[in-house]
DNA sequence: ATAATGACTGGGG
DNA sequence: ACCCCAGCCATTA
């Protein structure tokens, strides 16, 4: 429940723990995530809960893209090009345009029983 | 309590 | 298919 201190708040644990459900080589969409979480209209406070992260957390961020298949963070920047070479190497490809097809590596999702411990788990780590 | 802040989205043009 | 824009909403200051 504390990053460097920091107590957050519980939607945030939430994302936290579905994004941990997300595979290598598969990504979710922030809309995805906010809806699987019961707050289909949260999106961007999914990307404000990636956002505070701090570095080294065991949640698999990279793995959050936006609905149109790319990259949100600035690709020519530092950040956006991190987040593409940890998604190659896990597998995942980028067409010439830079777009995730999220027919071939989109995340299903989880099922309704492990949706819930995810819940679960967020309220009491 | 009020206003500002985004790693967003869906619809219209 | 691409661009623009209004709506959104938990968190912060």
């Amino acid at each position: 429940m504390c990053y460097n201190s920091v107590m957050t708040s519980l939607f945030f644990e939430q994302v936290y723990q579905a994004v941990r459900h997300i595979p290598p080589g598969k990504v979710a969409t922030y809309g995805q995530i906010a809806r699987l979480l019961g707050n289909p209209r949260a999106a961007r406070t999914v990307g404000w809960a990636l956002h505070s992260l701090p570095s080294g957390s065991d949640v698999p961020w990279q793995r959050v893209i936006n609905a149109s298949g790319t990259i949100s963070l600035d690709t020519r920047g530092p950040g956006g090009a991190i987040q593409r070479v940890l998604l190659e190497a896990e597998g995942v490809v980028f067409d010439d345009q830079g777009r995730v097809d999220l027919e071939t590596h989109g995340w299903t999702g989880l099922d309704l029983v492990e949706r819930d411990q995810v819940l679960q788990l967020a309220r009491e780590p």
